[in-house]
DNA sequence: GGTATGATTGACT
DNA sequence: GTCAATCATACCA
């Protein structure tokens, strides 16, 4: 099964089989540990007004980057879905670093583990992810994204940080994970 | 041209 | 727990 054909599901499944997957970018990079599916006609993703230049990756083809910069100061990285209905992504919100340690502490100023890639933000400076790699396909340098067997003990809870559709419960991530951006409810 | 807002983070009480 | 920074984007005139 092609990368593109795994990823061409609805971003709920997607998000929830995410989490485990291990996630590099010119070899660095670690183990999903968190997500949040933003699915088209949810009020919560930038898809929902339609196409704009910001989100035009999230209407383009399957398996491709949505970067973009947010609170002016930081960028987030999804993964493009489900085009069936136009405007499927997934956000990455944190992992557990286990490649590449040192280029992450230099780019982020911080030594603990725990803090290099917990949170969307956060995870884009560890990698070096910016607006240069907006479109860019992840099955092919400098990305590297290999699912693996689905988590066990998966934690449910609603997305963080929106104002809309703010009780729709589209987190997912690795229960009693020190890596995660949050606790879960 | 102007203005409102945000899928966050880090500092502070 | 609270709060402000900071600017690209989107939208209106």
């Amino acid at each position: 099964m092609s990368l593109d054909d795994w990823l061409a599901r609805d971003a709920v499944t997607v998000a929830r089989e995410l989490i485990g997957a291990r996630f590099l970018v010119d070899g660095v990079g670690g183990t999903i540990v968190e997500t949040e599916a933003y699915d088209a006609g949810d009020p919560a993703s930038h898809s929902f007004p339609g196409p704009t230049a910001r989100n035009a990756a999230m209407f383009g083809p399957i398996g491709r980057a949505y970067v973009y910069r947010i609170y002016g100061a930081h960028w987030c990285f999804n993964i493009v879905c489900d085009r069936t209905k136009g405007g499927s992504a997934v956000l990455i919100r944190s992992l557990e670093p286990t490649d590449g340690l040192d280029h992450m502490r230099d780019r982020r100023g911080l030594t603990d583990p725990r803090a290099l890639c917990s949170g969307p933000g956060k995870l884009c400076q560890a990698l070096a992810i910016d607006k240069a790699l907006d479109h860019a396909p992840l099955d092919r340098p400098p990305f590297t994204l290999q699912p693996r067997p689905p988590a066990r003990d998966l934690a449910i809870g609603p997305r963080i940080g929106i104002t809309k559709g703010a009780d729709t419960p589209w987190r997912f991530g690795l229960r009693g994970s020190p890596f995660l951006s949050r606790r879960f409810p």
